[in-house]
DNA sequence: GTTCTAGAAC
DNA sequence: GTTCTAGAAC
């Protein structure tokens, strides 16, 4: 292992009073992490270790849980320690971020320097500890670039120091430099340009394969874009370097965080907006309620409005302060729109605070004669006094008030984190919001300057009636998809079932054919020969005891051949024909008790092997197995077998039936309400305790590793969760 | 070029 | 249910 160790002399009595520091360099390759560590460490008075990832396995490569392990013996020796590795999410940093304590500072210091630069310096350099040469550095500076997230206080670290450019570097060299042993510097975040300024095109979505409009390109992805951003420049000269834009991802895709973008609307060709009615809105709900923004965007395409064929290029995306458009951002947008609370009140946070603020009280008196209150969904159209400083600063003429869904239980319309019914609100909130700007033309229509003939007051009833304009091919195919999935699904589902049906002879219809499947019309899904293994074992289990638990008269428990967890029992019904939920009725309450018992019994037992797990025991709504099993599966989800989207959502969204709701419906209705859904298992992944929306399957189980949220309150109630007795009391 | 997803076959 | 794999996404 090769630590680069300053070995200064201490003065005597003092290292046992100097706080060691932990720095967690963030930049991509080639931004000069490791040249920073060396020049700090060659004129600093404290003791240094650095820790590299590319050369700690005896000057090779080597891997985290090593630069752990030396990390932690440094700080122990009272060192200060560098740890050298790009650390650019989330994730990657966690751990380290863990060596800091109350006596070890935990400090980033993220060198956010243009891409061009890292990638040339990644390119050039030979013989470089990575190994990161030639031409394939620029593919990777990229792509770890677009997933960067800038580190926060909240994550733990007591100081943050972000450097945009050498000059910031050399000031982070001076202040790490002059960093005696016993000296500390002060807590907080330095040195970002604009802290909200992230370029997170969600939204653009929409946009996506038309164009990368040049401003939202930054350094990051210039190599990327760099085609599409000299049709662009052509295109949009004024915006281009707006300087709101600092850094991260310029890529319109699901890598995207969240946070205070904009979309901008226009009834006119980006060439004469400034003269057309023209829309600013923010993202709805995607910070505060966990929506991301690609389900935004997919769900903004889907609002009637863009359905009937918005020229796309009538949107697009800026990320600045939605309160100094034009002032700061040379954009002219007459409407904004507010991310607003349901009392209409200022103060909050985010947008609305901002709004709030820089509207004045013209804002509030004039919200308050429009309407009190606000329903998720809905949307109130305020006009502005010219008072208001927005209007005569900014030009704003009216705001509109949004409220999307709300997941927060102390405020009303609670939807406990019913993500359908609040993509649904969602979705009706955008249609309500095109629908107050369609209104805010129609009466403005005379004093809107029209300046081209396309771009009349009419325009409006274009968006909202639907003209059948311009769409890029890939995009129409797209949202038709889409549309398809989320609307006629139910038509789809008729339209297979029907043709199943008209495949089977008539004859077997209510009857049983030789795998027993059961052919009412209303279920006529085969089982596959795969699909009969929980069957033969739930009928001959003596033949198959090499995999069975238990055997009784009513159950057999065995371990899911590919568990999903660190622990994942099946219990099967021994009943002949009881194949799954949808058969269960009343007489099989018993049988449903008797299984839950068993699987909560096994859930304890392995409890008291492991009092950290979870169990949660339940169904699927539409199991994949012939023969009606219980799942009890821990709620680490910690297995390679999970790998698949279906895996996860099986488990954790409403396709997944709690076995207390089970019992409780079929003792009270006879029968097991099922969500019998496919959309649920294509939806998008989130954590099932922070409810965070992640990317993609690998993402997720990482986010999964370390996130310790509480689960949410519905999973709190009536035992679905099963923890170890010493748990009981607290949230797990 | 590699990673990730999703559809088909079993 | 899994495996395999094409091709989309990065």
């Amino acid at each position: 292992m090769e630590m680069e160790i300053d070995d200064t002399p201490k003065p005597k009595g003092e290292e046992t009073k100097g706080k060691p520091i932990v720095v967690i360099l963030v930049g991509a390759p080639g931004s000069g992490k490791s040249t920073f560590c060396e020049q700090v460490m060659a004129s600093s008075t404290r003791p240094w270790v650095r820790i590299c990832q590319d050369t700690i396995g005896n000057g090779k490569s080597g891997t985290k849980a090593q630069c752990l392990k030396s990390a932690a013996s440094a700080l122990n020796d009272g060192k200060s320690v560098f740890i050298d590795r790009c650390n650019l999410d989330r994730e990657q940093r966690a751990e380290f971020l863990k060596l800091g304590n109350p006596n070890v500072d935990a400090h980033a210091v993220v060198l956010d320097l243009p891409a061009k630069l890292c990638i040339s310096r990644s390119v050039k350099r030979t013989g470089h500890e990575g190994n990161l040469q030639g031409g394939k550095a620029a593919a990777v500076v990229n792509r770890m670039l677009q997933k960067k997230e800038f580190p926060k206080l909240s994550e733990g670290f007591t100081r943050i120091t972000f450097c945009q450019n050498e000059s910031d570097v050399q000031a982070a060299h001076n202040t790490y430099s002059a960093l005696g042993p016993l000296d500390t510097l002060p807590n907080g975040s330095f040195g970002q340009k604009n802290p909200d300024a992230k370029i997170q095109l969600g939204i653009m979505r929409f946009l996506k394969k038309v164009e990368v409009p040049a401003y939202t390109v930054s350094d990051a992805n210039s190599i990327q874009s760099s085609v599409s951003h000299k049709n662009i420049e052509e295109k949009q000269p004024s915006y281009k370097g707006h300087d709101n834009i600092s850094s991260c991802s310029g890529n319109a895709s699901k890598e995207l965080k969240e946070g205070e973008n904009l979309a901008v609307c226009s009834s006119g060709s980006h060439a004469s907006l400034n003269d057309a009615p023209t829309l600013a809105f923010p993202s709805i709900s995607t910070s505060d309620f966990q929506f991301n923004l690609d389900k935004a965007s997919d769900i903004i395409v889907e609002t009637k409005a863009a359905q009937k064929n918005i020229e796309l290029n009538k949107f697009f995306t800026f990320v600045g302060d939605i309160t100094k458009l034009y002032s700061e951002g040379g954009l002219r947008c007459n409407v904004i729109a507010n991310a607003a609370n349901w009392r209409l009140k200022p103060g909050g946070g985010g947008v609305n605070a901002a709004i709030f603020n820089a509207a004045g009280p013209a804002l509030e008196v004039a919200t308050k004669e429009q309407a009190q209150s606000l329903h998720p969904g809905k949307a109130v159209v305020v006009p502005l006094p010219p008072t208001s400083p927005l209007f005569s600063r900014e030009g704003v003429t009216h705001v509109i008030h949004v409220l999307g869904p709300n997941m927060n239980q102390h405020r009303p319309n609670c939807l406990n984190n019913d993500y359908i019914k609040g993509c649904q609100i969602l979705h009706e909130a955008y249609t309500s919001l095109f629908e107050g700007f369609a209104s805010t033309i129609k009466t403005q229509g005379k004093l809107a300057k029209v300046s081209n003939e396309n771009l009349d007051s009419n325009w409006a009833q274009e968006v909202i009636e639907g003209a059948n304009t311009k769409h890029s091919p890939n995009n129409d195919q797209k949202s038709k998809r889409e549309h398809e999935h989320e609307y006629d699904r139910s038509k789809k589902c008729k339209g297979s079932q029907d043709e199943i049906g008209a495949n089977i002879p008539e004859s077997k219809i209510g009857k049983v054919d030789k795998n027993n499947d059961k052919i009412d019309g209303s279920m006529a899904k085969a089982w596959g020969s795969w699909a009969q293994a929980l069957h033969k074992i739930a009928m001959h289990p003596q033949i198959h005891k090499d995999v069975a638990l238990e055997i009784s008269d009513d159950v057999v428990v065995l371990n899911d051949l590919y568990p999903k967890a660190r622990r994942h029992l099946l219990v099967l019904a021994r009943s002949e024909g009881l194949d799954r939920l949808a058969d269960v009725s009343k007489d099989h309450l018993q049988l449903l008790k008797t299984m839950h018992d068993v699987g909560l019994k096994w859930a304890e037992k392995f409890l008291q092997e492991d009092a950290s797990l979870i169990f949660r025991l339940g169904y699927h709504s539409v199991p994949s197995m012939r023969q009606l099993h219980l799942h009890v599966i821990s709620q680490d989800f910690d297995s390679k077998n999970l790998k698949h989207k279906k895996h996860w959502n099986s488990f954790n969204t409403a396709f997944f039936l709690d076995s207390v709701d089970v019992l409780e419906e079929v003792s009270s209705h006879g029968k097991a309400t099922l969500r019998d859904d496919e959309s649920l298992l294509s939806m998008e992944l989130r954590c099932h305790r922070c409810r965070s929306a992640q990317p993609n399957i690998p993402r997720l189980k990482s986010h999964i590793s370390n996130c310790r949220a509480p689960f949410p309150p519905s999973l709190l109630q009536n035992s679905r969760l099963v923890l170890a007795p010493c748990n009981a009391g607290i949230d797990p």
